[in-house]
RNA sequence: GGGCGCGUAGCUCAACGGCAGAGCAGUGGCCUUUUAAGCCAUUGGUUGAGAGUUCGAAUCUCUCCGCGCUCACCA
């Protein structure tokens, strides 16, 4: 049972009064002739006298209020943005006024209609002529009074700002925070542009089971779940990419899935424990091929989505035009660190080096996880225009295909921008057998008790064995590009709830909820 | 999980060992073109929760809850 705070108390009194008053505080329907930008358009194409006819009918969210004795402003709010209102007593008498200032509060939903004018300070404006309660809101929104400043900018005043706050209770983040209802929409626009544009180039959507009963594909640890019926334990899938694969084998030639991953790992500022990742395959493809297509379509999508190619992200513009440019990972790191992995055949010699710059990796770690540890921690941070790295050693790449003339060496790239990862991709293994050594290597090379270690997929070995096109594959963590649409520093942002731990008894804290 | 920091009214924030405050929101009043409308009056708090130190705790200490930054793991 909730309980109220003298606010809503208060509220929930004149629900009581309207009902008194016949009025339904909840009524089932809405009428609406047009939205705010709508009704501003039609009046500015009329023209000032002509626009004084126009008969419109508005609905939105009352978000600021003037009452001035004898007359009233107010400020509705709808999806496309605000319209001020103006009660007279002339028209509608004082009782009305006098209801609209006493009834109606902040958040509640109401419908006017009216003419449009434009005031003596030049805002068109609905002349409310009649006005009907949509829906009563019993809680103050935590909303921001706006000011607009003689230059035209708006001032904000004590916004929502509590990230917490923000993200539990992202409804009310939304419905105070236009910027927030931004960056969803520009999410949205983003993923609309990836389809188009790989559905232009002849890849079919498909999608494979997010409930699993052997995972893989990536290196990470997985939720775990039951399944009651058929009485065994499933996993929540960490990447598509052997399901995809799998569609090769069957002649699907160009696939691709955008949808959920779930990884059982950290949270932080660039990782959620359930984000969304696009994946697609290429046969007859290799990684170069994927490394044009990939620039592609970033510049494509960010064309189609901020009208540019140049981004601002924090303190720094990125253009993403074609081409990006290309670093082989050994000069890349060497460059960057002074080691040169080509000279450390084993871990154990490139521990020492690693050693010698003042690093200290940890001292189990396999020679790729050391090449692993010289990226982030010296390469990463320089890598701020789109970068591709390309060439990555065999033994952290278990899906990867070797390059003809170096069997310690992958076809696999990266692209890095603004200093952190934005997808992977290689010309993938094809070759059953080969996979079938991978997948043992992975396993002794990891120690039992390391959860990243890859199962062993027979099911995917099987499909392999019936032929694969040699074809090249692509994965991104969308989330990361909104980010960098949308300038976010955190993938929070960028989601609409993000993973959060569940909020502590009533009164724990303070974003319980009563 | 480790380290550092934060949590005060519905929102944004003061007070930092000595009477818990302001602006906005709310409530009552005045006000017929205002726009953070204005003016007058006024309500609102177990200072995230619990324990301790102290004559006295929002303030110092400890435990717990939640969030942020960071390190580790990962996309």
């Amino acid at each position: 049972m909730a309980e109220y705070t003298s606010l809503e108390k208060i509220r929930l009194q004149k629900i009581e009064q309207l009902r008194l008053e016949g009025v339904d505080p909840y009524p089932t329907r809405a009428e609406r002739t047009h939205t705010n930008l709508e009704a501003i358009t039609a009046f500015e194409k009329a023209g000032e006298s002509a626009g004084s006819e126009l008969k419109v009918t508005l609905a939105g969210r009352i978000r600021g209020v003037r009452p001035m004795g004898k007359v009233s402003f107010a400020h509705i709010e709808d999806g496309s943005g605000r319209m001020q209102l103006f009660f007279r007593m002339n028209e509608i008498g004082q009782e009305q006024v006098d209801k609209f200032n006493k009834l109606y509060d902040l958040g509640d939903f109401i419908q006017a209609s009216g003419i449009l004018f434009r005031t003596k300070t030049g805002e068109i404006t609905l002349h409310v002529r009649d006005f009907k309660l949509l829906a009563k809101a019993v809680s103050q929104l935590p909303a921001a009074k706006d000011e607009t400043l003689p230059d035209g900018s708006v001032l904000r005043h004590a916004a929502l700002e509590d990230s917490e706050l923000r993200a539990r209770q992202r409804y009310a983040d939304l419905a105070v925070n236009p910027e927030v209802r931004e960056t969803f929409r520009i999410r949205a626009a983003t993923f609309k542009a990836i389809r188009e544009f790989l559905e232009e180039k002849g890849f079919l959507e498909v999608e494979t089971p997010v409930l699993q009963p052997l995972y893989g594909g990536a290196a990470a640890r997985p939720f775990i779940t039951h399944h009651n019926e058929l009485e065994q334990d499933m996993y929540l899938r960490i990447s598509f990419e052997l399901y995809l694969k799998r569609l090769l084998v069957g002649n699907l030639e160009k696939v691709y899935e955008i949808g959920r991953d779930f990884r059982n790992e950290g949270v932080s500022y660039k990782h959620n424990p359930e984000f969304t990742q696009l994946e697609f395959y290429w046969a007859y493809a290799d990684y170069l091929q994927v490394m044009e297509l990939t620039e592609q379509m970033i510049s494509f999508t960010a064309g189609r989505v901020l009208g540019s190619q140049k981004i601002k992200y924090q303190a720094n513009e990125i253009d993403f035009s074609p081409p990006w440019k290309r670093l082989e990972l050994r000069t890349g790191i060497r460059e960057t660190s002074g080691v040169d992995i080509a000279d450390h055949p084993t871990s154990e010699s490139l521990q020492k080096a690693i050693v010698k710059t003042g690093k200290k990796p940890d001292p189990k770690a396999t020679r790729g996880k050391l090449i692993d540890y010289l990226l982030s921690e010296f390469l990463e941070p320089t890598l701020i225009q789109p970068t591709f790295l390309y060439d990555y050693p065999r033994d952290i790449s278990p899906l990867a295909k070797s390059k003809p003339d170096d069997p310690m060496t992958v076809e696999r790239f990266e692209a890095y921008v603004a200093g952190f990862e934005l997808c992977n991709a290689f010309t993938e293994l094809n070759d059953p057998l080969d996979q079938e050594q991978r997948f043992l290597e992975m396993g002794r090379d990891y120690a039992e008790e390391d959860a990243e270690r890859h199962p062993l997929d027979e099911d995917y070995l099987r499909a392999m064995r019936y032929g694969m096109p040699p074809n090249g594959g692509f994965g991104m963590g969308m989330d990361r590009l909104v980010m960098l649409f949308t300038n976010q520093h955190s993938i929070r942002e960028v989601l609409l709830f993000p993973a959060l731990r569940k909020e502590g008894s009533v009164g724990q804290n303070r974003t319980g909820n009563k």
